[in-house]
DNA sequence: AAAACCAATATGGTTAACCAATTTAAATAA
DNA sequence: TTATTTAAATTGGTTAACCATATTGGTTTT
């Protein structure tokens, strides 16, 4: 319980203890993109941590681009310059859990673009698996269940139909936070769920006709009240 | 070389192969949300893999929002629905390498958006990072370096002025990628680089106007070049 | 002197053993 | 029978040992 999210927050700490040391030893050593970093069991020795936090640290540096590791050979700078390292370090090492704030917004702000690439660019298959996803959100609202789950995959096939991956993954990264921050806030009433049928209705019959404009309109109809809740929290 | 890509798509693929396992597995015991999964060695037995790759199956999971692990206690089942787990799943499972165009597209609706935000909210501590790395990026350029580097600094800073850390992640996460791929593309030639500077001045200079129009439209006017070459690969 | 070869070393990856804490259930007391 | 205690088994996390291979330095051969 509460130990759990300490310990989590104590090893975060510690990542990033190890995250900083591996850039200042970059800087002190003039680490070029190329470069090779010292071995794992040479810096965890260094450090006095254990050789798997490095290896963590080191994948979530790799999982951010900054460092490549090759098997049996080393791990390496990423070619990327000193500057970027640095500032992207920073970066990396204030990242905050994302507020619930500016995960809607970013939500609104990436679905409302999405939703007029599906509609120039939606296949006959995307428009199957969105039919479907819109069903099972209509079936589970008129049972008087809740559908928060059925709601987001509807608008996760909408992103899948934009044809642009980056996008589809972006979202795929904000979705489990967003419904779970839903379901601690208690967005969704049953009012809103009904008239969200309507809505995901006329969001799929204009990516369907292809109209981009009345596709982004209707998106923002859906977002609206969203939108409110959002900026008056 | 290439043999460290394949070992990679392989691991890669064994570990997709133990996600589709443990999906099966939840749909087979019917494990709704909040229930225990089996225990890392169970898993690791029935599938016939080492503990490692299960674990690491897992985190990847956890990332997504899919799973929670309490240490000395299990690893449960995230409070999201079995038809929202069952399509994370499979998008996960389909998560491909993003190809440069959707990352090109998704860079620039997101900065279209972010510039806005950053000229709404600016601090005077934004701008003041943000010189920086204007700074630092017209020095490279006037002496003729290349500053592919510096010029995505600049991007980051502004999305940190955006006060949106949900954004700022994403732009996080994708930036190593197209630095990479700028490259690989050779985006950044010399004349390119000098009109840079004067647009990346202007755009500063409208945030710190906190002119949100005018913000957007020098931002589109610097995304401009790189539009058209991203929809005409 | 240069090139080819070989063994010794160093490396990231993998597997297995270990730990602290939690959960379970059995034993005991009421 | 029920409540309480306690000990054993289970769990995710951590540490250490192990593996296959790329690299390196020296040796031999041409």
């Amino acid at each position: 319980m509460k130990l759990e999210i300490l310990t989590r927050s104590e090893n975060q700490e510690i990542q990033n203890g190890i995250i900083a040391k591996i850039r200042d030893l970059m800087n002190y050593k003039n680490l070029e993109p190329g470069d090779k970093l010292p071995s794992e069991r040479m810096l965890s020795d260094k450090f006095g941590v254990s050789r798997n936090h490095v290896r963590e640290a080191i994948q979530k540096l790799e999982f951010y681009g900054l460092l490549v590791s090759k098997p049996q050979s080393g791990t390496f700078v990423a070619d990327i310059g000193q500057v970027a390292m640095n500032g992207m370090m920073k970066d990396i090492l204030r990242l905050e859990e994302p507020d619930f704030k500016s995960l809607v917004e970013t939500r609104i702000l990436l679905e409302l673009k999405t939703v007029k690439l599906a509609a120039k660019r939606r296949t006959e298959k995307d428009l199957e698996q969105m039919k479907i996803a819109l069903d099972a959100y209509s079936e589970k609202v008129n049972n008087g269940e809740d559908a928060v789950q059925e709601d987001l995959l509807f608008h996760l096939a909408i992103s899948k139909a934009s044809g642009n991956s980056t996008i589809n993954t972006l979202m795929l990264i904000i979705t489990p936070e967003i419904i779970t921050k839903f379901e601690e806030h208690h967005v969704c009433d049953k009012g809103l769920a009904f008239r969200g049928i309507q809505e995901h209705q006329d969001i799929y019959d204009a990516i369907k006709a292809q109209n981009t404009k009345l596709a982004k309109d209707k998106m923002k109809v859906h977002f609206k009240t969203l939108y409110q809740y959002c900026y008056n929290i």
